[in-house]
DNA sequence: GTTGCGATGCGCT
DNA sequence: GCGCATCGCAACA
């Protein structure tokens, strides 16, 4: 699944009028991934981690905030790809609309704007990525990336399952989790 | 340019 | 009750 990843770098997702092009993804593993949200097993939030593959998993954080992550694995391995930043490519607009005051590049630049920039609401969990009002469409050739760490996790955030389009300005920037173990140190 | 911190609410222990 | 896969602004360099 690690492998899926940076396949998705490069696709299009789509809500209604407007699309973005991914430039960054982040890998979680299922039940063996300390940071992932499905490391403690089934629960009512991250059961669409435990379906099937091509399904958009969308969460609440930080008392304001929804991410999104599609589901790529099998039924069982629980692991799904966090859509981290991309480019507004259609529907620009509207994205403006949702975002005022904020540049082109930084509309879907980190997980909580991209989601606010297409629209993306709680409501959309589970949702099927082939029969939806959301649609994913991959790119067809992969385009040269960089994996690293990942951002804002406390638990094993070195494991290098973070992958961005080399030199695309919508990248986010990374910061490290305040409460994160020193670079290096043993998960 | 970087770093620090408050906002804000739900899921899980 | 506490922690959080975040963001944006204020302060500093």
């Amino acid at each position: 699944m690690i492998e899926v990843a940076p396949r998705l770098l490069g696709a299009v997702i789509r809500h209604g009028e407007v699309a973005v092009r991914l430039s960054e993804v982040e890998a979680y593993a299922g039940p063996d991934d300390p940071g992932s949200h499905a490391y403690r097993g089934p629960t009512p939030r991250n059961s669409v981690m435990f379906g099937p593959a091509g399904h958009l998993y969308c969460y609440f954080t930080y008392g304001m905030h929804v991410c999104a992550n599609v589901t790529v694995g099998p039924a069982d391995e629980a692991s799904a790809v966090l859509l981290r930043a991309g480019q507004v490519i259609d529907g620009l607009d509207e994205a403006r609309a949702r975002r005022p005051g904020i540049s082109d590049r930084d509309l879907a630049r980190g997980p909580a704007n991209l989601c606010r920039a297409l629209g993306l609401q709680l409501t959309d969990n589970g949702a099927d990525l082939s029969s939806s009002p959301i649609t994913l469409e991959l790119g067809a050739a992969a385009a040269p990336y960089l994996t690293g760490p990942r951002v804002g996790l406390r638990l094993a955030p070195d494991r290098p399952w973070r992958f961005w389009i080399e030199g695309d300005p919508t990248v986010s920037a990374y910061r490290r989790s305040p409460k994160a173990a020193p670079i290096g140190a043993p998960e």
